[in-house]
DNA sequence: AGCACGATTAACT
DNA sequence: GTTAATCGTGCTC
């Protein structure tokens, strides 16, 4: 074992305000680990989608099949599948009953690179994880993740703890990707990012 | 039962 | 800069 064994993320770290989660997620390490390989990258985009009003959040059709899980307790993944064809990582956050996540843009590849460029088709490094989509193909996250505890290794998908990041160092800006979801939550700032990080989306 | 659209990506012009 | 790919989901009839 090693000296300072890394644990999963504690389920209180995801159950406060969505936009402080997402914020604390950056810097964090996204750990998958199935058959003893472990990939892991550190988390440097990531979105928050807050509850039945903000109009960009699934949950805004309420409670439905697909959006079960984000009602449920926080440190569970919630996977959905968009675009006839993509994957999307989002971690629960907040209490019980109320719907609300945080969608993971982007990493920077750590560990396990070379199994990551198999998965997505020998790919740069830059572009393994830039991206809601590649990063979950990196990490083979689909179907069979969604509604996973994060909070307990025993699922092969967890978060650990990173170095923490120089405020100056996080910017914010408006969510990608909302196409004609209506003001004001078109321009909330939600999502955090690296500043001047080469491994964030777009 | 049918329809419009999507928290995207890769491959174009 | 534009656009096809591709199908689950939620809404309407």
């Amino acid at each position: 074992m090693p000296l300072h064994a890394t644990q999963p993320l504690p389920r209180h770290f995801y159950s406060r305000p969505t936009q402080t989660v997402a914020r604390e997620l950056l810097g964090c390490r996204l750990v998958r680990q199935v058959n003893g390989t472990r990939l892991t990258g550190v988390i440097v985009e990531a979105e928050a989608y807050i509850g039945e009003s903000d109009l960009a959040c699934h949950a805004k059709a309420g409670r439905t099949p697909r959006t079960a899980v984000m009602y449920g307790p926080p440190g569970f993944a919630y996977v959905y599948f968009t675009y006839g064809m993509h994957w999307m990582l989002n971690v629960v956050t907040e209490e019980k009953d109320f719907p609300a996540a945080v969608l993971l843009r982007a990493i920077e590849p750590l560990e396990g690179i070379k199994v990551m460029q198999r998965l997505r088709g020998g790919k740069d490094l830059r572009l393994l994880g830039n991206g809601p989509a590649r990063l979950t193909q990196a990490l083979g996250i689909s179907r069979a993740e969604n509604g996973l505890d994060l909070c307990v290794s025993e699922s092969g998908l967890w978060i650990e703890p990173g170095e923490r990041l120089p405020s100056g160092r996080i910017a914010a800006s408006p969510r990608i990707g909302l196409g004609q979801t209506p003001e004001p939550w078109l321009s909330k700032p939600w999502r955090y990012f690296v500043d001047r990080s080469p491994f964030v989306s777009r």
